[in-house]
Formats: structure tokens, sequence, C-alpha cells
DNA sequence: GCCAGATTTGGACGGAGCGTACAAACCCGG
DNA sequence: CCGGGTTTGTACGCTCCGTCCAAATCTGGC
């Protein structure tokens, strides 16, 4: 397509939030009335909705994938580093509670499935993976396929701030985050509570 | 609406599989076609696709409920019962995974969301919430939000079955599920593995 | 067997909304 | 002042949805 401008860029991922909340929907001229951008305008510089959603999509994405990456370098513990990342997504969709409840709920519509996935590899499992197998390698994890570990985790923080997001209206982070942080490091069983070492 | 009868129900869950694997996006025309129910009938019985859709996922989410309910009133321990859930679920999906698919990335197109959400909490979080809290009032478990909880598991398990079916395009049920039954009770420390009694 | 009502189906239609075409205006460097 | 890219309004065709209707078929009561 054609490079979109810094200014049409604005205006689409501010007025996102605005539209994607009166998402029964969405029809184009929405978007354009949301965003201020005339429909011709959007229609030079995108395909069609999908693409437009496509590059809402991306844009959110390129967002995630600079907070989870700085949680996953961040110094510390894996532990620590483990909940930085679940702080991290859910202040994400804390921050964009009506984009990111669109783009969960309509994940098939933003593009190819199997981009969307790459996409989601690269920005959300990715840094867990990462974390996860440094902490396996290291023995701060016990081993375990680390690649399904890390969809897991990713999945469980989504499902839950999504599943607060639809039944509450908005997110609520910080408990949330301490709970999962916990049942994920500790696991359910009652047993002979492991001492996660927090720095 | 209309009832719907059992030759209708019956013809639609069948093709299901069928044309929401060829989902680009989803015509009337292909519902007709590859139900073998033309288009007039369903308009007879439903009020529009969106209803369909809605049809379907409860159709869906019946056959889960029905599945999970099983698995958390089967005796045994907690984790056994919780790792019956776990495949349970991952069975359904394996069994329709085209449905699947379209189901979890369409979740805001199949009806109202709260709707939706109401659905299944009922017979997905549902089954995971009575057997946590159980084990947690019986101290099996570590005490623990039992709300949280049960979403987290319910959605580790279908955004990873979810990630299995769009990489790969099928799903190997059983090696997944072992895994994530496993991180579940364990959960991530490396430190004192707790024995989990298994019967 | 016959009738009234419900069901099933085809075909035609109106309308919504998408994406395209195009032309007029505008900006801007040379 | 000129040529090319950008911005925008307007109009159009097209696809597909959902409705309407009428003919055909089925079904149960009598």
């Amino acid at each position: 397509m054609r490079e979109v401008p810094e200014a049409i860029a604005g205006k689409l991922t501010e007025a996102a939030d605005a539209f994607a909340s009166s998402f029964e929907d969405l029809r184009m001229d929405d978007i354009a009335r949301a965003s201020g951008i005339p429909r011709a305008t959007l229609y030079y510089y995108f395909s069609g909705k999908d693409d437009i959603l496509g590059f809402l999509f991306a844009a959110m994405l390129a967002e995630i994938r600079v907070g989870l990456a700085a949680a996953a370098d961040a110094g510390g513990s894996v532990r620590d580093r483990l909940g930085g990342l679940v702080r991290a997504l859910l202040t994400q969709m804390a921050t964009h509670p009506a984009a990111a409840q669109l783009l969960l709920t309509n994940l098939g519509r933003a593009g190819k499935l199997p981009d969307m996935a790459a996409g989601l590899q690269e920005a959300a499992y990715g840094p867990f993976e990462r974390v996860v197998a440094e902490g396996m390698a290291g023995g701060e994890l016990r081993p375990r396929d680390a690649a399904v570990t890390a969809v897991a985790l990713f999945g469980a923080v989504c499902i839950a701030g999504l599943q607060a997001l639809v039944t509450e209206g908005h997110l609520e982070g910080g408990r949330l985050a301490a709970t999962l942080e916990e049942l994920f490091w500790a696991g359910l069983a009652a047993e002979q509570p492991p001492t996660g070492r927090r720095t």
C-alpha cells in the first residue's frame, strides 16, 4: 500500500478506542467520523476496512512489544521478570480497553489468521518464552516445554483480562496481576509452598 | 424466535466444520449450500447470520458443558478432576477444530458479548471454578481467588489449543493436556516439587 | 378424504455498506 | 507558474443481507 503519514496514523490510533467501543458493527463511516479523516482519504492510504483494522492491530502489537520486551529484559529474578510481563500485558489492556476487547474478540477479522499468529508470537509469546526458557536453563524454573508454557501464560493473562473487561467494563490490573503471578509461580497444589525468591 | 427442529439443527452443526474452515468471510449462501438447508428455510428459523452463529455457539457450549460437567463431577482427587477438565476441553477443540477456531476468533460476533460471557461462565469457567473452590476448601489446593484461577486455567487451555490449531492446523491433545495439567499443578517454580497425589 | 394451518422452498426485491472512479481543490518544490 | 503528489467530495456499481410473497408440501383433526 502507501506509507501512512504520522498525522493519519495518530488520529486513527487515538480514535480507535472511541469507535471500537461502539463495535456493534463498525461502518467505514464510523471510522471516518470518529477519526476525523474523510472516507476518501482513508481509501487513499488503506485498501479497505480490514486493512485499517490490520494497521491498528499492528500498532497495538508494536506498543505491546516494546512494553513486554522491556519487562523481559529488565533485571531481577526470573520471577520478577515474569511478574513484570504479566503486569505489562494487563497495563496495556487497561490503557486501551475498547481496542483490546475488539481485538481479542475479533482476531479472525484483522487479517489472515496465520499472520496474526505470527505477529502475536513475535510480540507477545516471544518475550514470555525467552524468559521462561532462560529460567529453565538457569534452574530457577522447573524444566518443561517452554513454548507451551509461554502460550499458556499469555492466554491465561489475556482471557482473565478480557473477562474482567467484559463483565466489569474496566480493568483493575493490580490485584489481578498479583493473583495470576502468584498462581503461575506456585501452582495450584497446596503442599510444600515453594518459597519464590523475590528480589 | 422459533424452535429449531432436530433435522435442521443436526445438518447445521454437522456442516459447521465444513463452512467454518472457509471462513474468509462466510456468506449466507455458503451456510445454505454447506448445510443443504435452503436460504429461505434458514430465515424461517433464524433471524439472520448472527443468530445462526449464536445457535452454533450455544450448541457447542452445550456440548462442552456436558463434557466438562462430567469431568468436574467425576470421582478421584482434585488434581485428577482438573486434569480431566483440561483434557475434556482440548478434546472438544480437537473434535471440532474449524468450529472452535471460528468461535474463539469471532467471539464478538455470535451475539452480545455479555451474553457470551455469561454462557461461557456457566458452561466453561463454571466447572473449573467448582472444582477449584472445592479443592481450596478441602485443603488440596492453595487458597486463592477461585474465580480468577478458574478463568486463568480456562484461558490458558483455550489459547494454547487455539495456537496449536492455527499454526499446525490440528490438535494433538494428549501431550498438550499433560504439559498444561502439570504446569498448572506444580507451577513454574523449580524448588521443592510438590508431590501431586494422583489416584 | 378433506380442510386449515404450519412448514418448506424458490425467486424477486429494497437497502446497507463497501470499494472504486473521478474531478476539483490544494500544497509545494523547481 | 507548472507538474506531481495529496486531500476531499460525490456518485456509482456491486455484493450480500434480510424481507416479502406465493406456490408447493406436509400434518393433524374431523
